[in-house]
RNA sequence: GCCGGAGUGGCGGAAUUGGCAGACGCACAGGACUUAAAAUCCUGCGAUCCUUACCGAUCGUACCGGUUCGACCCCGGUCUCCGGCACCA
């Protein structure tokens, strides 16, 4: 080894050395326990960003880390290449989304292996391979068959700049997330998955989730959104028609005062046909369907709405009351029509001022300081239940419950309950995707491909224009196809899948990543799943991880894997920024890896991006900082060099023996031991890398000891780049081979504390009075407490202190304190 | 509006089970080495006060209060910031 640490010399010697040597290959192996760790994979935009470094480095300890323990680890990488920007590139420039990719797949590759990551290359996964979309289509279709697809018409968002529809998280704030412009509604026939069918599953097993941050958690059940109610049957006066409503307010029913159905619902042009209400209520319809999503949903619009000239009756007193239309009441949760208590629901309550209707109490808060009779808000706190009955008097949530039986026993209402998850809409009028194996027949219907005809290929004679339908239908082949049931010729869907259906199952893949005949053979995926430890970006935590667990359980239900998770436990690390914001072009704060590996090495960028905050919260980019990580690497660099030159192989006999030898044999130990509980229990990466630093500094301390025993210091150092290994892979593996070994790091195994080290012969004991810390006494380890107490007391100091005071109580914990309360 | 999370020196952060608040690093200051600089090494570094100095005292983990021998940690309330959901009946 060199005098000077060279990082760009030693990191391309053995970025080289670990490819030539194969030396992350990856194999199933029934004998030794596995461990899955996986980053998620990029989209291959060309260039890594700091938060991808941060993200694959605490991967590449926790993999490197168990590898050294002996597990067998699965630690593969790839990418998530279809999708949009591809399409913009042909659009803007002119280049094929194909061309386009590979090129960045190819430069990203590069990039990541500059970084020293322990990957298995050879398991690599890019999603707009044919080789993988295929199974893509097969696993649709999989779907299809058990019902989970279906094609519905529906209002779906759409962008009127762009010429496309949008999916609901490229919609921002009611603007197209590319062009800002304000997002309409359209009505599309497209391709949906019955994730609401699994609602209640994906919801129930969060709660089994122990390895996932609660944050994510109630993230995704405030996504679901189960809420449980009543379904109530008003008959609608002078038809034959029942309006159902959903409420979660049963205790309310008479507090009742009018009705209002969604402005879509289906019975609302039925009732008005042909009437005077028929023009006014067109005319709403007009108004609401030229609104944008801001405006709709806007908590602030005053409510607006028409009367439709029909009365509903109240099953529970006969009473009828006004039937309204308004924008306030979506077709899209519930029945799309509810029961109105402006008493008791803040909305209701604006409502009926507004329209001059009535308003009942039947909830009493019992308090002066509300007045039931003469509300200025709706009143939506507990209370007691007036004006309702024979449930007067009653709790007004007992009374849900009461109320809702007795609907039940009526036969006119019944439990219920609603999710606010929807359906996941997967078409998209898009090229860079994968395309939906589905084929319309006039005879047939919609029937899916044949298996042995997959995969259905992206046409290459196609047209960008940015505007309009699928470029696929630019195709002048693609389209045309046989009924893969009755022969005739049929046409192909020409939509392509949400990038999202690629990123649901990609764990699956790399557990079989190269199998021709299946999608993953069950074997294999039941040996490598569940994925022991997933780490990526808390942005993914309702859509992509949800729509993974929905995958999963639906492959389950299939019988292709055993696991109804797929990933046991989560780390969503924080965002890297500079000078507390965000880092981006338009501010002039990007860090680029490229610069910082260049200058300090790959193995400076993962420490500092370790060592500088816990790995969940956000991080500030410090020049400084990264300046530091550089320093202590020299530091450890320096200290290996000094004994690489008279080196006696790290195996020579010694012992423990001067209170300093103990010391730092105490250190040693302390040291492994945190580190490896550290990185592989608490992700605690920062206080990891403090720890060691103590060690270097313990070790640079030491060695100017006269009588410091060579032996022994040698073995620590060795021990010391051992541990250091995970964090920092390059410079350890030469300064590791700078002490003579010939093998590769990761083939040595972990070291193992001693737990008797652990243990000083004597320890310090804080002496406190009245909870103030008075004075310090070093006493034997685990003196009782009696000794303790009593040692305490005879200190001249502590004596001096309590002189002529009154000892109230001693509170002595052995091996920490001693509290002496006085008076 | 509803639901989460966080608040500790000049800065990033540590304190893992209620037991010495500020580990480790950055920045800064002083010193050593050097013709000089860089690098390196050593020392100091929460605030206020006392003292020539050593020693020491008081305060201090967003704010107010509580529980406890003892609270950054537990409980009640307040403020601020961040994130998610949001006319979801």
């Amino acid at each position: 080894m060199n005098e000077r640490y060279n990082h760009v010399e030693i990191e391309g010697k053995w970025q080289k050395y670990w490819e030539d040597h194969n030396v992350f290959k990856t194999v199933e192996d029934e004998t030794k326990k596995k461990y899955y760790v996986l980053e998620m994979f990029p989209y291959p935009s060309g260039k890594l960003h700091m938060g991808h470094v941060r993200n694959y480095s605490i991967g590449d300890v926790i993999a490197r880390c168990l590898k050294m323990q002996g597990y067998n680890v699965l630690h593969p990488m790839g990418f998530d290449s279809f999708g949009l920007p591809a399409e913009n590139a042909a659009i803007q420039r002119g280049v094929e989304p194909g061309k386009w990719t590979w090129s960045n797949i190819a430069e990203m590759e590069e990039q990541l292996k500059q970084l020293g990551l322990s990957y298995d290359w050879d398991r690599e996964v890019q999603t707009c391979n044919p080789d993988y979309y295929k199974w893509m289509q097969w696993i649709f279709i999989q779907f299809y068959n058990k019902g989970l697809a279906y094609k519905k018409e529906n209002p779906v968002n759409w962008c009127p700049s762009c010429q496309t529809v949008l999916a609901n998280e490229q919609v921002v704030d009611g603007c197209c997330e590319r062009c800002k412009s304000p997002v309409g509604k359209k009505n599309l026939s497209q391709w949906y998955f019955k994730i609401t069918d699994y609602a209640e599953r994906l919801l129930d097993n969060l709660d089994k989730l122990d390895g996932w941050p609660s944050k994510v958690k109630v993230m995704q059940k405030n996504w679901i959104g189960k809420s449980i109610g009543a379904e109530i049957d008003f008959p609608i006066a002078d038809t034959n028609k029942l309006m159902k409503v959903f409420t979660t307010r049963a205790d309310t029913l008479f507090g009742v005062t009018y009705m209002v159905m969604a402005p879509e619902h289906p019975y609302v042009m039925e009732l008005v046909k042909g009437t005077e209400y028929e023009a006014p209520v067109l005319e709403y319809l007009d108004k609401v369907q030229h609104m944008n999503d801001i405006e709709r949903t806007s908590t602030t619009n005053e409510k607006t709405g028409v009367f439709i000239g029909h009365y509903a009756v109240n099953p529970v007193n006969g009473k009828k009351v006004p039937i309204y239309i308004s924008d306030y009441v979506l077709m899209g949760y519930g029945t799309g029509a509810i029961m109105a208590v402006p008493a008791h629901d803040q909305r209701d309550f604006e409502f009926a001022k507004k329209f001059d209707l009535d308003i009942i109490p039947v909830v009493d808060p019992g308090t002066d300081e509300i007045d039931v009779n003469n509300l200025t808000e709706a009143f939506a706190a507990e209370g007691t239940m007036i004006n309702s009955g024979k449930f007067d008097g009653m709790n007004n949530k007992e009374a849900i419950e009461a109320v809702i039986n007795w609907l039940d026993g009526e036969g006119i209402g019944k439990k219920t309950v609603n999710y606010r998850l929807r359906d996941w809409l997967i078409s998209r009028q898009r090229y860079w995707g994968t395309p939906i194996p589905m084929i319309y027949c006039e005879h047939c219907g919609w029937v899916p491909e044949k298996e042995e005809n997959l995969p259905v290929l992206l046409p290459e004679d196609v047209e960008f224009t940015g505007t309009g339908a699928s470029p696929l239908t630019t195709s002048a082949h693609f389209a045309d196809c046989k009924c893969p049931k009755c022969g005739a010729d049929a046409k192909r869907e020409m939509d392509t899948m949400d990038t999202f259906l690629d990123s649901s199952w990609y764990f699956l893949r790399y557990c079989d990543p190269k199998n021709p005949n299946e999608a993953f053979n069950k074997e294999k995926a039941d040996y490598w799943m569940d994925v022991d430890q997933y780490i990526g970006g808390v942005e993914h935590a309702i859509l992509h991880l949800m729509y993974a667990r929905f995958f999963q359980m639906a492959l389950y239900d299939l019988g292709l894997t055993k696991f109804e998770e797929p990933f046991k436990n989560l780390l969503t690390q924080g965002m890297v920024n500079k000078d507390g914001r965000k880092m981006s072009k338009s501010i002039g704060n990007v860090v680029s890896p490229e610069e910082i590996i260049t200058k300090y090495g790959a193995d400076t960028a993962r420490l500092f991006i370790l060592f500088a905050a816990p790995p969940e919260r956000e991080l500030d980019w410090s020049d400084a900082g990264v300046e530091g990580s550089y320093r202590f690497l020299n530091r450890v660099w320096r200290l290996v060099y000094d004994f690489a030159q008279n080196w006696q192989g790290g195996s020579a006999p010694y012992e423990v023996k001067t209170a300093a030898d103990k010391e730092l044999n105490y250190v040693l130990n302390t040291t492994i031991k945190k580190v490896t509980e550290d990185v592989g229990g608490r992700f605690s990466f920062n206080t990891a890398i403090s720890s060691i630093m103590e060690l270097v500094n313990e070790l640079y301390k030491y060695k100017e000891l006269e009588d410091a025993n060579q032996a022994f210091l040698e073995k620590a150092i060795e021990t010391l780049v051992v541990i250091l290994s995970p964090f920092t892979p390059h410079i350890c593996e030469e300064m590791w081979e700078g002490l003579g070994y010939t093998d590769s790091l990761k083939d040595v195994p972990w070291p193992a504390y001693d737990e008797a080290a652990l243990v000083k012969d004597t320890i310090e004991i804080v002496v406190q009075i009245n909870g103030k810390v008075k004075e310090k006494l070093h006493v034997s380890n685990n003196l009782s407490r009696e000794d303790l107490e009593k040692e305490a007391l005879s200190n001249d100091n502590v004596k001096a202190l309590t002189e002529g005071k009154n000892i109230v109580k001693v509170i002595a914990v052995p091996n920490k304190l001693v509290n002496i309360v006085i008076k």
